[in-house]
DNA sequence: CAGTGAGCGAGCTTCCGCTTGACTT
């Protein structure tokens, strides 16, 4: 036995092979790399030709170990790590650290799961391609240097513990210009007309857009006059005949996009879902660049979808990844048995299994046929024009099964059902529409646009993209936030029975949800780097630099001397940096305060943003926090001001005071030396002091309720938390079992639970 | 846990990409 040793990265994927080879392999895999530069200093000699030091991380030092003595029994030692560039490097540092003889190891790699691919890569091994691996040490050590010669800087010059690097700057930019670009946005008021007409024949009523857009009222009442009494007829219909195809199977980032769209999963919790999904074996790989599909599941889907919807339905297609930088080391995202129409598992599970399964199946399927008609309505006296469009399925196709989300709303909507209508007939003008709309601000990002627009640029992979996002938010950098959106007015104008009438209506606009923000902090980061790194942070560094690597994995460049071009002009800049005496705090003055006439600044501190009162050398200056979401660069005096106003009493209740302030936990009530949280919905500056004894009382009954037993002999504690009720022992805390009454608890049951959760927790 | 906004200075922070668990509040 064991004449063979396979090493791949997942032990997912080691467990499917080993199913498919026989007794003579054993199949095991490395989880990912196993060596790293040096966690504790740079790792990288520069002085030596960028001479990098390795280290078995130290939660592979167990995996190593056993691969090492598995190598040892072996014959042969096939590398079987992915085919890309990190896959080449992981099969090398393998090589090296194993000490494996190069006589008794091959090489081989498959870019799908299935038998065939497995033996045909065993039928042809090769060498370790080294230029891969170099392409990929440039790619590692230039990132190393980037994030540690950066770093530091903004501990020095702005905050300690933040970070810089190659990939989360520019994702962290991308937030920061678009916000910008909102702030500056200036939306332009036009009127679009709708126009509703009937013909004879009929009771139903057609909606038309007018083609032309005005820009003032006056000239929209112009109009208006001069459709009253004209008479409108159709004046052309054109058809057209038209096809819709099915989107590409699923990559990472397009599952993280629709996961997002369709079933509002963050991308972390898409990621962790795909993986429990993959870990059962029910779907391929979920970090994959690759559209791809193998031929066993094209001609699963395609049997399938015949039998399931008809043989018409069915169309063989072939996806190759457009995207830049792509490495298609796997196959797209898919079921590992298409056939399997659903699984057993949680509800998440299952939607995002159908999701897949559905996008998976529809890839496969025939073009959707369309017959578009397009409908003019006019009249002699007048040059504008309405039209309308209708959309007719004529063979649903891939539409039967599934259609891809949109980001955005589409604003013409389109009518699916046509009457019978004919070119010259009379169209009686029933109503006229004249709505004020407003041109959209660009819209922020949400997590998943993100990622796209990472993809797009070529920047980070599969595997990085949710913990890009988790960094730029652990550093305080940006923050996922609904907000509300504020009312406004527009006018709306109707011509109807002859009559004009202007109505003033409200709308709710700019609400935000799930949408990434930047904070203070970010916004100075990249503003520090703009101007002392601009390439670094340029959306084509990464897409510069990979050109590099490219040449290097082709033998065309060596990789220390790419790394010695960047690294020479970058290092004297981060000195220049260091030495400036400069230090950023994003100081802006806001105005003067009318009633003390001092000076009113907002700036970060020690413990983050705040407004100040009085200049700097005033020795009574004044500090308070900003709240979160207001930003230095554009909080305006009238907000500043307000914050001056917490803590304010309230009221009183029994005869104690109540204090209204915003702590480190959000806003809070201080009643009788007790703090209650005031929650999303209710102001500090505005809650009165009905409202706040009704939450004292609330407030009081709830912790009356927390505590349902005490048994002080062992400092035991059954108590009603946040997730229910729980037993509290000195400082630790314990799960009740499920279909146990937390109230039936007595002093030895509680201790059993203890006992039973201290012996698993060993 | 519901503040803070001084200063000294030791010791620490940090990157991107591969992989999963191990913790659970």
């Amino acid at each position: 036995m064991g004449e063979n040793l396979i090493i791949v990265e997942s032990p997912a994927k080691a467990k499917t092979i080993e199913k498919f080879l026989g007794k003579n392999y054993i199949v095991k895999s490395s989880f990912g790399h196993i060596r790293d530069l040096s966690k504790k200093n740079l790792g990288i000699d520069i002085d030596n030709g960028f001479e990098p030091f390795y280290e078995i991380s130290a939660d592979k030092k167990k995996i190593v170990a056993d691969l090492c003595s598995a190598a040892k029994k072996a014959e042969i030692v096939w590398l079987a790590s992915d085919e890309d560039r990190e896959g080449e490097a992981i099969a090398w540092h393998l090589f090296d650290t194993l000490k494996l003889s190069p006589d008794k190891t091959k090489r081989i790699a498959f870019h799908e799961i299935t038998k065939d691919a497995i033996l045909n890569a065993i039928e042809t091994p090769r060498d370790i391609d080294m230029n891969l691996v170099m392409a990929q040490q440039a790619r590692r050590v230039l990132d190393r240097l980037v994030g540690f010669e950066l770093s530091p800087i903004l501990w020095k010059k702005v905050q300690p513990k933040l970070s810089a690097g190659r990939v989360q700057s520019v994702a962290l930019r991308l937030i920061v210009d678009r916000e910008r670009e909102i702030s500056i946005f200036k939306p332009q008021a036009y009127y679009r007309v709708e126009g509703i007409f009937a013909h004879d024949g009929s009771k139903s009523k057609i909606k038309a857009i007018l083609n032309t857009k005005f820009s003032s009222a006056e000239e929209t009442e112009t109009f208006l006059k001069k459709c009253d009494g004209a008479h409108f007829y159709i004046s052309a219909i054109d058809k057209k005949d038209t096809t819709r195809t099915p989107s590409a199977p699923f990559t990472t980032s397009a599952l993280q996009q629709e996961a997002a769209r369709k079933l509002g999963f963050s991308v972390n919790q898409t990621m962790t879902i795909a993986q429990k999904l993959y870990e059962a074996g029910l779907i391929t790989y979920m970090r994959t660049d690759s559209t791809n599909l193998s031929s066993l599941a094209i001609n699963t889907a395609k049997e399938s979808i015949s039998k399931m919807y008809g043989v018409e339905y069915s169309k063989v297609r072939h996806y190759h990844t457009k995207v830049k930088g792509a490495q298609e080391a796997h196959e797209a995202i898919r079921p590992t048995y298409i056939n399997n129409t659903s699984i057993e598992g949680s509800s998440a599970e299952k939607k995002l299994y159908d999701l897949i399964w559905k996008r998976t199946i529809s890839s496969q399927m025939a073009d959707a046929k369309l017959e578009k008609t397009d409908i003019t309505i006019t009249s002699d006296n007048i040059s504008e024009k309405f039209s309308v469009q209708a959309e007719r399925i004529v063979f649903d196709g891939f539409l039967k099964v599934y259609i891809e989300g949109k980001d955005e709303d589409d604003e013409n909507e389109k009518i699916t059902l046509l009457p019978q209508l004919s070119k010259g007939q009379t169209m009686i003008n029933k109503e006229i529409i004249a709505t004020e709309k407003y041109t959209l601000r660009p819209s922020r990002y949400t997590e998943a646009s993100l990622v796209k627009k990472l993809e797009e640029l070529g920047i980070g992979r599969p595997s990085t993209y949710a913990p890009t996002i988790s960094t730029i938010s652990k550093r305080g950098y940006i923050l996922k936030e609904d907000r509300a959106g504020i009312e406004r007015e527009y006018l709306e104008i109707s011509l109807k029975e002859s009559k004009i009438v202007r109505t003033t209506r409200k709308e709710i606009s700019g609400t935000e949800k799930g949408k990434l923000f930047p904070e203070n902090i970010g916004l100075v980061v990249t503003d520090f780097l703009a101007k002392n790194f601009e390439d670094i942070i340029d959306y084509n560094f990464t897409a510069k630099v990979e050109s590099d690597f490219d040449l290097i994995a082709a033998g065309d460049m060596v990789w220390n001397n790419a790394i010695g071009e960047f690294y020479v002009p970058f290092h004297k800049k981060v000195v220049k940096t260091m030495q400036e005496n400069t230090h950023s705090n994003a100081e802006r003055t806001i105005g003067t305060d009318p009633k003390s006439g001092k000076t009113i600044i907002a700036r970060i501190g020690r413990f983050g943003p705040l407004v100040q009162k009085g200049t700097n050398d005033d020795p009574e200056k004044q500090f308070v926090s900003l709240k979160k979401g207001q930003l230095i660069e554009n909080i305006t005096i009238e907000d500043a001001l307000q914050l001056f106003e917490l803590p304010r009493t309230v009221g009183k209740y029994n005869d104690k005071e109540i204090i209204a302030a915003i702590g480190r936990f959000g806003p809070y009530i201080k009643y009788n030396s007790s703090f209650i949280s005031l929650g999303k919905y209710l102001d500090p500056y505005t809650i009165n002091e009905k409202e706040a004894i009704s939450l004292i009382d609330e407030h009081a009954k709830k912790e009356s309720e927390k505590y349902i037993s005490e048994f002080p002999k062992h400092n035991i504690q059954v108590l009603n938390g946040r997730y229910g009720a729980y037993i509290k022992c000195g400082k630790d805390n314990f799960k009740i079992p499920k279909n146990t009454d937390p109230k039936s608890l007595d002093e030895a049951a509680c201790l059993i639970i203890i006992e039973n959760a201290k012996a698993k927790k060993k």
